[in-house]
DNA sequence: CCCTTCTGCACAATCGTTTGCGCAAACCGC
DNA sequence: GCGGTTTGCGCAAACGATTGTGCAGAAGGG
């Protein structure tokens, strides 16, 4: 079923058989009555060259390696998606690998994409220790992150202006009155938290608002966590009047809270969170979310990353701001 | 950085590195002290073998493929990681592709893995049409069904005992009182469906109720489709009391119908649905699932395929039934 | 001291492609 | 009928690993 048997079958050599099968017969003078017979052959045949084989000789996979922390949360699915989707069209295949939330998954799923000569990553770190990615720094293959950044590895990168969604949404929330806002973030560590929470500060302060150290709760990426900090933030008094959920996963346990306290989103308190969510529509009334422009990401990651393998610098790009909606 | 270049740097022919780094050197009789060299040098140089040139020549890639028809249905987001720390645990990594509910992209799904000479294949097919499978077949490379399953393919197959967990679902809304119980189906093709309409109707038959045509809706595996359908349901005279949503999502589209109807669950009508969900817990009142044992199809379906792959014949495998849940 | 046996490793073929180079036949003009 | 050009294709060497076979040198026996 390879192209060597095949080649014997039509009694031609296989070098004639891989010109054609790669088209590019002409370029290389094949009769065309022989391109003809090559090619009837090989697709009754289902001859198909072998990937690996061609990897080796051509050393290039046409192959990029995605690394997410969690492909069961909604947002990095859809950047999967979207990632998988563009590479695709520019003639790439995606490795998809999930690191677990974990920096040791995270340099062993390296370790194989790097393993299987993959042409470039897209990485999505963990974040907070970042000495595993050292090696990888080193190996030189082309790198883009994506959504978070781990600023003190020289990478390209490609994230939304999580700072100004961040401080969108609270201007909204002052517009519609509130003054005291609540935020529950995730792991202080993550870049994408971070400039979030610069952007809750700025909100603010830019009307005027204290920041108040027992309103800023979190440290864990975890719905359970997040329910216990919220059910603190609502036992206060006076109680915040609105909560800022940095991301899916704590808007989950925070509503949890919420629920549990008997009370009712907005009635008793608001809620408005990161990341877009299916189910966001349904809950009664609808959960104001900030949507990511997840496609966009995904786009402009390959798009860099593509650019440091083929030779025509682009540089890194960035991306839309997270904006508000139903 | 490869194993040929270490072998020159110490002076040393390539085939014996070769055995000391796949760990076998005592079994070729290489001297201690040589392998210890070797090891040494290999740590310090970074050298890992080229797993491209290796399955080039093993013939074997030790990687299993995955298609799935949509990675962002946390369904099958779940399946994709149970099937991935399964085949790590053995050795094995994973390709995962999302054959995007098209047979299209499906049939190019499976070029692309075969070409790329995965050792094994886990599909949970789209359905309907199963042409495009035919070369699959032929190509006699180990295959197993997961979820869902087209019987006329004769493979291993994984899946959970879908007619009794829809046949129980039936007999809980029953004990609850109820009579008029709808179900809203997606693809009629999907053996996952089949089943549970077989379910359903078993459920019906067994407690003396007649099955109504106009209480079986749905045909298309989408939101948007089931809060159609289900705007029908609930405009029929008499209403039914309670609605089966096949799968999550045709629960969405229906949670949406039932909420611009301004019709309140369950006091209005009872909603109970397949698969699990993160935020069934967050509707108010929470919505009732029938989770799906997916961890266990995972590493059954893992299981199964190595099966094959290996020669040590196990056969195929099923699964739990699907339990209901709060 | 010679012959055998064992130890420790190297040689070379192989997996399935791609590609630079070169060679034979056909064709052309004179 | 001979040199030169074109046409059409094959040879063989890579790519980086694995592995059966074989070959030296040391050790051991008679």
């Amino acid at each position: 079923m390879n192209l060597k048997s095949l080649a014997q079958h039509l009694g031609i050599s296989a070098s004639t058989v891989s010109r054609v099968l790669s088209g590019r017969g002409d370029e290389f003078r094949i009769a065309k009555d022989t391109q003809k017979r090559i090619l009837d052959e090989a697709a009754a045949m289902g001859v198909r060259p072998d990937e690996l084989a061609r990897s080796l000789r051509l050393q290039s996979t046409r192959t990029l390696g995605l690394i997410i922390p969690d492909i069961s949360n909604p947002f990095f699915a859809a950047l999967a998606r979207a990632v998988e989707r563009s590479a695709r069209a520019q003639g790439y295949t995606v490795l998809l690998a999930d690191s677990q939330e974990s920096a040791e998954v995270e340099a062993e799923c390296i370790r194989m994409l790097i393993d299987r000569r993959i042409d470039g990553l897209i990485l999505a770190p963990v974040g907070g220790e970042s000495k595993h990615l050292r090696p990888l720094i080193a190996s030189k293959l082309p790198l883009t992150q994506v959504d978070r950044v781990v600023a003190s590895l020289k990478t390209a990168s490609v994230a939304a202006d999580n700072f100004s969604g961040a401080r969108e949404a609270v201007r909204l929330l002052v517009k519609l009155g509130h003054r005291r806002i609540a935020c529950l973030q995730g792991k202080e560590d993550s870049s994408v938290i971070a400039e979030r929470v610069r952007g809750y500060r700025a909100g603010l302060t830019e009307a005027g608002l204290r920041i108040e150290k027992n309103l800023l709760v979190g440290g864990e990426h975890s719905q359970a966590i997040a329910r216990e900090h919220t059910l603190r933030l609502l036992d206060l008094q006076p109680r915040p009047t609105a909560i800022l959920a940095l991301s899916n996963l704590l808007a989950l346990g925070a509503i949890e809270a919420v629920r549990e306290r008997g009370l009712v989103i907005p009635a008793d308190v608001s809620l408005i969170a990161f990341d877009e969510q299916p189910w966001a529509a349904l809950l009664s009334p609808p959960l104001t979310t900030l949507a990511q422009p997840v496609e966009d990401m995904g786009t402009a990651a390959v798009d860099s990353l593509l650019a440091q393998i083929k030779p025509e610098p682009d540089a890194s790009s960035s991306c839309k701001q997270p904006s508000p909606c139903a």
